[in-house]
DNA sequence: CCGGGTAGTAACTATACTGGTTACAACGGT
DNA sequence: ACCGTTGTAACCAGTATAGTTACTACCCGG
């Protein structure tokens, strides 16, 4: 498969950002710490802001958090930036042919099955903060 | 994002196949009942043999498992069909601005924060064997 | 030993997502 | 009013996916 894509990475690295800086934080400044075209940058800031995360200062420029940075979590980053299609990270073949056992039930099965898994995954991504993150930065 | 392949769940759909009825097992047959291509399978079946999963019957058809079904975990599979690039689910920017705080660390910690949540969805699918699998599919 | 059915691939297609880029209108403080 | 910024639209190249056609290699039964 080719992986989650980068956007979620590039938007936690937005989120740092403006979690430190608010002011400073035009789509170019971002840009020039992670590295990429400022466009990319201001449309993850939309999403971030779609998602209730952030409000961006139109005109003037710079950003800044609507929660605590200790009340979001990567899992709120990773829906944000619709990591995964209608949230269901594993695409199921569906279509199969009922006349066969296997067919018949596979799909109910494994909906299950690997939602427990992406379960798994979120779960994991709930229990760290923005805030836990930028104090992890603060100590390397 | 995209979806994790239908690959994935395509195997395992071939894999629960093998498992009842090895003999009957060829290709179109395995396509006929999840309705795709019968190359599509063949495929799937290369990657399947190629982690010593299965072996095929060249000429004559029909493939058996390499494995007790008890001893196939989904993780297997999904390590077999090479579901997520070089193992790794998420992907990350790189070369971020070392001349800022954020950019200098974020791949190091984002890194392990990423490889862990990946880790609680692989360890969940490993948990769950094709023999369980088969055993629900018949319960329905 | 040959014919029929099958596996194994190569090659091509349409579709879709990604990340980057240019361009431009709307906005807002100084 | 100016200037830097946001918010988009449009386009591009690269790549993964799933399906399809076509061909060779292989095995067994007759």
């Amino acid at each position: 498969m080719k992986q989650i894509s980068t956007r979620f990475s590039m938007a936690v690295h937005t989120l740092s950002l403006i979690d430190m800086c608010p002011l400073e934080c035009t789509g170019d400044f971002i840009a020039a710490s992670v590295n990429t075209n400022p466009v990319v940058i201001r449309r993850i800031m939309g999403m971030l802001k779609k998602a209730g995360l952030i409000e961006v200062r139109a005109g003037v420029g710079g950003a800044y958090l609507l929660k605590e940075p200790g009340q979001i979590t990567l899992l709120d980053i990773y829906r944000a930036v619709h990591a995964a299609d209608e949230n269901q990270l594993f695409g199921i073949h569906d279509n199969s042919n009922i006349a066969c056992q296997v067919g018949r039930n596979i799909e109910q099965v494994l909906q299950q099955e690997l939602r427990d898994a992406q379960n798994a995954m979120e779960q994991r991504l709930a229990r760290t903060t923005l805030d836990q993150l930028n104090k992890q930065l603060a100590e390397i």
